[in-house]
DNA sequence: GGTTTCCTTGCACAAGATGTAAGTGGCAAT
DNA sequence: ATTGCCACTTACATCTTGTGCAAGGAAACC
């Protein structure tokens, strides 16, 4: 069956969405903690979430941009405000539909089963802002094309963008090679960064990879352009 | 410079959207013969479709349908109607995404903005009724997970694609590996396709391909489970 | 049962990925 | 400017993986 995860504080609300969805043949799953949605999120691997945007302890712009770079399913965002600058931020962020509550069932259900349509298939691409990476195969999208990292290269640009757009330590970026940062060999990790800079370049996204000096390396967001 | 095509035949409304998106920095590429635009569109290969509904020789719908078929980019479904029944029938042909016009230009570019970035990852995928093939990569999707072809597997692959459900003759498939069916060796055919099934097999796609005796193989259509 | 056609397995060779080592370039503090 | 450190690049040896070949086994058709 499949699956609906729920992120909703308003109980009513919570509720009335859980029936709607469970008429509809899904299993929903309601969050009822709302400390660290983003973790629970990922333990459930829903098809597809309803995201509320006014949360008790934090804003559902927030959870949602998480999500997006740990490719969990398509987000779709509900709010009961109808601004337009609520619109433009949650697509921004990486929200795959919007829809202003109270909504119409028809609607909400429409979409929501266009949106598991659709993302049936590029189901476990990360988000990288201006990439998507195969976190299995280590294939790299981009612009229309796509390419093959090698197994060093993917993993990587994995631990680079799990903590973008912070500075990853050297030492990370070995333990995520060799699974240790013992035993480091400084010279063998600068070497894997420079084939994974030549790779990135054939896609044009090398420059988003910046060196911080005694410190480590991170993933850029994607310049405004 | 990225690409839209611009299906709407009121002329006024045609050029407010053509100086909207150029202004925002695309590239729009306007119909104006509104017959067969399915196969205009498929011609242009825009990176996103802006499609109205009310069109004089056929409606949006059929459109829609048709494109949805062939693969071509995501699709913006605009209609001055702000009827729920449009909505939920485009959106059930596939369509991306709904907007009612007049709408307001920042909503519009940013839905269509959006469109254009979850598509980017998934551009180049071909369908093989249940799963998706990356012909360049050879990356094989399937049932939330992905796999890696070699560069063998994933050419006698994708010539099965190509003319499935038909048979394929061994010619065929000599020609997509080596480039030419003179001087096939019979037997490195068939240890190639042992191989390719044998990774279709982690998938539970195994029995998609059926060996036709003395004529081929080919690869059947999705049971209807 | 015999024959043909297709499938599987092991092996050798070639191509690609990875670590090592040596040499170059650039930044910053004095 | 000079010096020293840190980061980058390149070439090469080693190892892993993909590929064709050959031989033997299994299945279908008569």
């Amino acid at each position: 069956m499949t699956r609906i995860a729920l992120v909703e504080d308003d109980l009513y609300m919570r509720e009335e969405l859980w029936d709607i969805l469970a008429k509809a043949g899904y299993e929903p799953l309601a969050i009822t903690d709302f400390h660290d949605v983003a973790a629970q999120l990922i333990d459930l691997a829903p098809a597809a979430t309803v995201l509320d945007i006014n949360l008790p302890e934090e804003s559902g712009f927030e959870i949602c941009k998480k999500l997006k770079s740990k490719g969990v399913g398509p987000i779709l965002v509900l709010t009961s405000r109808d601004a337009l600058a609520d619109e433009l931020h949650a697509l921004n962020l990486g929200a795959d539909d919007y829809l202003c509550k109270p909504c119409h069932t028809d609607r909400l259900l429409a979409r929501l089963h266009n949106l598991i349509q659709r993302f049936e298939g590029q189901q476990n691409l990360l988000d990288g802002d201006g990439f998507h990476l195969d976190p299995n195969t280590f294939t790299l999208y981009a612009q229309g094309h796509s390419l093959l990292l090698t197994a060093n290269e993917g993993r990587l640009l994995l631990a680079l963008m799990e903590l973008s757009p912070k500075v990853v330590p050297q030492s990370a970026l070995c333990e995520a090679l060799w699974g240790t940062d013992e035993f480091v060999d400084e010279n063998a990790l600068q070497v894997n960064l420079t084939r994974l800079r030549k790779a990135l370049r054939e896609l044009d996204l090398d420059s988003r990879i910046e060196t911080v000096r005694k410190e480590g390396y991170r993933l850029k967001e994607r310049p405004v352009s």
